[in-house]
RNA sequence: CGGGACGUAGCGCAGUCUGGUCUAGCGCGCUUGCUUUGGGAGCAAGAGGUCGUGAGUUCAAAUCUCACCGUCCCGACCA
């Protein structure tokens, strides 16, 4: 991509709404623009790393045999009443007519209508367990959006919805989702914890939430600082403790730290497919109840999660599987240009997504430019290249930098960029 | 929804207390030209504003009063 021609608009300065890191560095590398309270749009830098995280969950979805679909956001009344979850979802839930006077929800959620779907689409054991999914823009009225992207009324969301025969079947499932999720946290370069936590209005029997830790974050969680144990901190053991409390299980010390849930798993049984009566015809001929989960991960959300924990002063250190390029090409001399523009073209022939700044500004710009918005590369010819015939290629997260020949850019960077994190 | 802060150019701010000097100013960014080119360059010339909205007080309102709208923070609530 060429910068000149690009939609990107980075800032000095940071707009005073934003508080916290995550924030402030999206505005300031252009990544999202605010239009109401918990209300954001992706410009295309943003929307690049999206899909970037959005691919990763959707390898790791496809993985453990999850089939992607498309539910509609919009959802009519009718099966909201069935759920019993029209009277009690709350204000959350944005409700409108349509012309005809019908009954209409904006989805912040979709059990009811993927019961509905495998109602009508399963209706035997062999096809079963069959887990789907979906990446769709949910929307929740919030009483109070914060943090950016943390917590939004409209945001994107991954949500799999798993349908069994038996318990023992939904347990294998749980887990494989479980490690699914493990996966796609650590690609993310995420440092979270798994812990057990209250299935609120989604409902079901349990339910374990994954906080990336972050000083941010809403969510409180207890943890030892010596063996295992680790929860949240409403669900903790031992009431309402404070840090330096001795651990319920090896009696050292406790801390409570804060974190962002990023993904959730819900236990759901039957309480969907009873009250929307989705049944299958078991091996002996009988009706029986789908057994259900629920599995999200608040999409939007991770990229703050990212940023609070990838960042430095000078902005975003994208992990190398997120970053919107993998490399950007900063010539620092009007003599450079055209050597810039020969490794450009090679690299993207060799399948590098590559970022050239060909604006005429100063280097310092463009310097500051690729490291706040958190390129992982910075490849430059200038000085070196016209003194020493050698270019340079400086490594956004560890701040090292290797001189090569022109020639080998290529080679270089590939396997740079192989054992980067 | 309770408590607090804020709203002046695309962004960051000054001016508001004490009304007139404001025909509203500064920095960044933007446009044009020339010079520059290794960590946010220099000079020159420019463009850009219903001072959140509405009502009121006054000879006179960015400035005072009231109402409303919007934004952010803390809390409650929630994924």
């Amino acid at each position: 991509m060429r910068l000149s021609q690009y939609l990107i608009t980075t800032s000095k300065e940071v707009p005073k709404e934003a508080k916290c890191i995550s924030h402030k560095l999206m505005l300031r590398a252009g990544l999202i623009m605010r239009f109401a309270a918990g209300i954001y749009s992706y410009l295309p830098l943003g929307y690049r790393v999206l899909a970037k995280v959005t691919s990763i969950i959707e390898e790791e979805m496809n993985q453990v045999g999850a089939h992607q679909l498309l539910l509609p956001f919009v959802q009519p009344a009718e099966l909201w009443k069935k759920s019993g979850r029209w009277g009690n979802y709350g204000e959350e839930l944005v409700r409108f007519k349509d012309r005809k006077e019908a009954d209409f929800v904006l989805g912040p959620t979709h059990e009811e209508l993927i019961t509905q779907l495998m109602k009508h689409q399963i209706n035997s054991y062999k096809r079963l367990p069959l887990t789907v999914y979906q990446i769709q823009t949910k929307f929740r009225d919030e009483p109070r959006p914060r943090a950016g992207v943390i917590r939004t009324k409209e945001f994107l969301m991954k949500d799999a919805y798993s349908f069994c025969q038996s318990e023992k079947e939904q347990m294998t499932i749980y887990e494989k989702m479980k490690q699914a999720y493990e996966r796609i946290f650590s690609r993310c370069l995420l440092n979270y914890r798994l812990v057990e936590a209250d299935t609120g209005p989604i409902g079901g029997e349990r339910s374990d939430e994954f906080i990336a830790l972050a000083p941010l974050g809403e969510d409180r969680i207890v943890e030892c600082e010596e063996c295992e144990y680790v929860a949240k901190l409403e669900k903790a053991d031992t009431g309402f403790p404070t840090s330096g409390d001795r651990c319920p299980l090896c009696k050292s010390k406790i801390r409570i730290k804060r974190g962002i849930e990023i993904g959730h798993l819900f236990w759901l049984g039957e309480k969907y497919s009873r009250s929307l009566k989705a049944t299958f015809l078991d091996r002996m001929g009988k009706e029986r109840y789908f057994v259900m989960g629920s599995y999200g991960i608040g999409v939007s959300r991770l990229l703050a999660a990212i940023i609070e924990q990838n960042h430095d002063e000078e902005g975003i250190i994208w992990p190398k599987e997120i970053a919107p390029f993998q490399a950007a090409i900063i010539a620092t001399s009007p003599e450079t240009f055209k050597v810039a523009q020969e490794i450009y073209l090679r690299l993207r022939r060799g399948g590098l997504d590559i970022l050239w700044d060909d604006r005429d500004l100063s280097p310092g710009v463009k310097f500051n430019d690729a490291d706040i918005i958190g390129i992982p590369f910075k490849i430059i010819i200038g000085n070196t290249f016209l003194k020493e015939s050698k270019i340079e290629i400086k490594t956004r997260r560890e701040k090292t930098t290797v001189k090569v020949k022109k020639d080998v850019v290529f080679q270089k960077m590939k396997e740079l960029v192989q054992n980067a994190k």
